[in-house]
DNA sequence: TTGACACCCATAAAATCCCATGATATCCCA
DNA sequence: TGGGATATCATGGGATTTTATGGGTGTCAA
């Protein structure tokens, strides 16, 4: 399992597109599917981004035990409907629609945030911001893990 | 499991290459990603450093059971967001990054400090002073273990 | 015919691979 | 136990590859 993370601010070109990082594309490179999916969720400004994989467990983790719910519905509207699949082009590039455009405010560059299981793509100047204020939030933040995990360097 | 111990003081190289000291990398062979991930935390001029499992493992003890939280919002951007994948050349290098130079200072020299499950990074004179600091505070500081762990000599 | 888009190729900078070196450390066997 | 042979390690640098970026061209559809 494969974790995204590090902070990679890249150029959007006149056509539109945009290289995804390098270290995503690594993660993304076992997919199925050669691209991302795309979709706002929960930070009002950013784009939210995994592998086709992610989403469909994302999508089995709830409907496996609740089909036709409303916590499946919801999460149908909220996130499948708006949902853009982008496929790299041969260079790892892929073209943000005028929607997520819109949200986020990109226009130039863009800037692509590891957060662990998924990524996000943020106007840079927006991402700055939202780190401050995590930053102001939890100054303090402990590193805690669980412990007796077995497997692995620590 | 191992731990990371001792001081060592390595070149950076005009390449900005840095030898990992060799008993770390040793600690670090069984990992499945050959290199190490650097990030700021706690001292502000300092970079911890771990294998990608305590990163996974880390994450893990938080976005399991909340997955988009703000828990793990917060985590991701205080953390996942500025830490740095550095992979190891052939022979046991890595490159910091411009970011990671600039808040320890580092130049010509670098100075790895064994932590226990982590080690960190120093510009070397930052560190000495830190030393002196820590002499200061704490000279009759006292060791208790935790009796009746099991496994390996003691 | 005018976009939108997939596909192809070009390029500069940066990262990576690969090999070489001297200095320690370690091993091994008489 | 001594000391030569053998690794290991930190370091250096040239050659090669990857990466981000730019642009051209053909195709399909409105």
């Amino acid at each position: 399992m494969s974790v995204y993370f590090g902070t990679f601010e890249n150029k959007v070109d006149r056509k539109g597109r945009v290289s995804v990082p390098a270290p995503f594309r690594q993660i993304l490179a076992t997919s199925a599917y050669q691209g991302i999916i795309a979709f706002r969720y929960h930070a009002p400004e950013a784009v939210e981004a995994c592998s086709l994989e992610f989403m469909e467990r994302l999508d089995q983790s709830v409907s496996d035990f609740d089909l036709f719910s409303d916590a499946h519905d919801d999460l149908a509207f909220n996130i499948f409907a708006e949902s853009h699949q982008l496929p790299f082009d041969g260079e790892g590039r892929v073209i943000l629609p005028a929607a997520l455009l819109e949200i986020t405010g990109i226009t130039e560059r863009a800037a692509f945030v590891g957060k662990g299981p998924t990524f996000q793509i943020w106007e840079p100047a927006a991402l700055e911001t939202r780190k401050a204020e995590a930053r102001q939030r939890a100054p303090n933040l402990t590193l805690r893990l669980r412990r007796g995990e077995p497997g692995g360097a620590s």
